[in-house]
DNA sequence: CCTTGACCTTCCAGTGACAGGAAGCTCCAT
DNA sequence: ATGGAGCTTCCTGTCACTGGAAGGTCAAGG
């Protein structure tokens, strides 16, 4: 199948799908006309990276869990590994954002938002110390 | 001051002190040596852009902020806006990362994770769909 | 047979917010 | 005079794409 088709299989944009074969993720045949040609396994494929980045994995988590799923005497101790060190990383991030929440939010509570210059968003971010 | 100083004063980097010059964020002076003169506002601005950019705004709102703390005639209400807008991306990030953490958390818990090859978590990303 | 338009190809540039490093100048202390 | 720290500019790379230009290919309709 034309890239096309593999897109709307996969679900990833076309360009994506060129990116994904300039960085070595997956190697299409490629037709006499020099269209790439996709097998059905390579859709697959596609829709694999397709949900791995969906849940936040970066491309080489993908190269490596691709190359764990190809690999059928894989262990899946492996892929618990990565699928853990990648919820570490995305719980790191909730805690961050969730700390900038806090503290956002707070001082918005905190200002009135009216015609006047007084601010305590401002303020804090210009040094104060935050009323206790 | 030097930039040195400056960066340690603001906590940023000087590599990132040149970069918001260059984007046109903080303009110092130069000395007759060509080196960047920062002057006690300068370096008030860099820790605003330090505390700001902790706080997740980007380049952009803190160039918007940096501009209506300049201000003296400003609305807090501006200020106020672009918080509470920053603080809606925050959640909707927020939001995105709970629900793959939540999809994460889920195929770890039923993943073995042991020499053996069938993995749940390969299973749900080739497109099987989970168990109920 | 010709045209039209959809689809495909490659290549180049830009995004956000920096970080790393090279080559060279300046300053201060010894 | 020299050594080293600190400063300068400029170029490249990061991550994961996205947009666009210029041009080749294919199937349908006139």
């Amino acid at each position: 199948m034309n890239i096309g088709e593999a897109a709307s299989k996969s679900g990833l944009p076309a360009k994506t799908i060129r990116y994904y074969e300039d960085i070595g993720l997956i190697r299409p045949a490629r037709a006499e006309n020099g269209y790439r040609d996709y097998a059905e396994a390579d859709a697959h494929k596609l829709a694999f990276l397709a949900r791995a980045r969906g849940l936040g994995f970066t491309i080489e988590e993908c190269r490596n869990l691709l190359s764990l799923y190809d690999d059928k005497d894989r262990a899946s101790a492996d892929v618990k590994r990565i699928a853990n060190g990648h919820l570490a990383d995305i719980d790191r991030k909730i805690d961050e954002l969730q700390s900038m929440r806090r503290t956002l939010a707070r001082l918005i509570e905190a200002c009135q938002g009216d015609h006047r210059p007084d601010c305590p968003i401002l303020e804090e971010l210009a040094g104060r110390q935050p009323a206790t």
